[in-house]
DNA sequence: TAATAAATTATTGTTAACAATTTTAAACTC
DNA sequence: GAGTTTAAAATTGTTAACAATAATTTATTA
């Protein structure tokens, strides 16, 4: 049978795959579109995305694992709103982690890592400077993202984006969406500037101030709205073709 | 119809919980009953349990999740074999882990917690004197497990018991099943007397010297080979009723 | 009308049948 | 007999229909 050259948009079009579906919703907490305690309907979900129900049962389940939803028997799953003895834990173990992290990467670190580290902290100032906050957090998060890899530990790598992931539901509840509550590039830098130098020390007590510079903020803000679940993962960024 | 007065035993009795399951199969690999390698069918499983394949296959995701099984796309799930990097990435994790959650009770330990933890040590102890190898690890394992929840951290907590749950498959796969391979009780000892004494240093040093014991003999161990899976999850402890 | 109860609707949970894939066995070729 | 192809069986993956539960609406009563 010969096949028309012409794109024949096949009716029958495949959704997004479990891994698309997860990583857009992930990708929506990230953002802050996603704010806690937001009802996620299996039905909805599906229609939104053009997936089976139980594909989106699936993926609710595997957010769930990672403490990114809520599920409750019976009564399906909501964003997660992690309490604030929760959310200090979180930020202690985050210390934890990312001072193991240094010391790993601290050992193994060479001239080609630091370069790589610096094109990230300039992509990150210059969001900054030209006010693309969403940008710039999104860098700011991948610095230290970047790290864990280039430390090599997959255990700590894991251990570090589960949290990294957890974070936003963390500040969105009990700080709110505000600009001030993001890491600070200068910050960033100083911790390069220690790897460079091979003072393990230093860099983890600049890792530390940086933490706990969020950390000692967090209280209590009143409640979060319902908003329309469409709208807040309509705005996904543009995908390449696969 | 008439229903018999006598107990018809309902043949259609509902079986294990999703969560029970789950907790069998993971003692059965902390015991090192099941060796990594080790094929897990579902249907085998469900009929072995009594319950719906679809159950299982919930659980086969849940532990999939925790790197406890390796699960490839129709090719179903093996109890996971994890590599010699990977073992040394744990273990690395696991020493930053545990100095954490030293730190943190170090802040908040008292003497109830301190005769706690002798307590257990006392148990451990018999347990080896009288050669009952399967309850010194059982309670060796209890331990640690006991210190991280006594931190109060949920965080690390978790992260901590993820890494014990992943730890007998490192130890099988690259040093073979030796009693030599598990803690030494006196290390543990000396953990506590550390803590006592609020010695956060020492604690650590003693904790790290401790993993690191079992940590460097890790090397490659031949194969491991393919047992019957219903003798390898039978022998279960004796469980209170609910 | 406010409060309660009953009926309706919506949502989540389960399962059995089917489809797709891989593994095993058998048949065949050289 | 070693290697390849084909057929059968076993295993995993998906789905649509149904069941169970929770949320909402309507009806009822004081």
């Amino acid at each position: 049978m010969p096949v028309m050259s012409a794109q024949i948009e096949t009716p029958a079009k495949t959704g997004p795959s479990e891994d698309e579906v997860l990583r857009q919703i992930e990708q929506a907490v990230l953002d802050h579109r996603l704010p806690p305690g937001t009802k996620l309907k299996e039905m909805q979900l599906a229609t939104l995305f053009g997936v089976k129900r139980g594909l989106i049962r699936k993926v609710l389940t595997r957010l769930a694992h990672c403490r990114l939803v809520d599920q409750t028997p019976n009564r399906g799953a909501t964003v997660a709103k992690p309490s604030v003895k929760e959310g200090q834990d979180m930020f202690a173990a985050r210390r934890a982690i990312e001072s193991a992290i240094l010391e790993t990467l601290i050992a193994r670190v060479d001239r080609r890592m630091i370069k790589h580290l610096r094109k990230l902290l300039e992509r990150e100032h210059r969001a900054y400077q030209r006010n693309d906050s969403e940008k710039a957090l999104a860098l700011s998060v991948d610095f230290h993202r970047q790290l864990a890899a280039l430390a090599g530990n997959s255990v700590l790598d894991e251990y570090l984006n589960d949290i990294i992931r957890r974070t936003p539901l963390v500040i969105l509840t009990h700080l709110g969406d505000d600009d001030q509550n993001r890491c600070r590039n200068q910050e960033h830098a100083a911790i390069v500037d220690a790897l460079e130098q091979g003072n393990v020390k230093k860099a983890v007590k600049v890792m530390h101030r940086h933490l706990l510079h969020i950390e000692n903020k967090i209280r209590h803000k009143p409640e979060s709205r319902q908003t329309d679940l469409a709208t807040l993962l309509r705005p996904q960024p543009e995908r390449l073709p696969a």
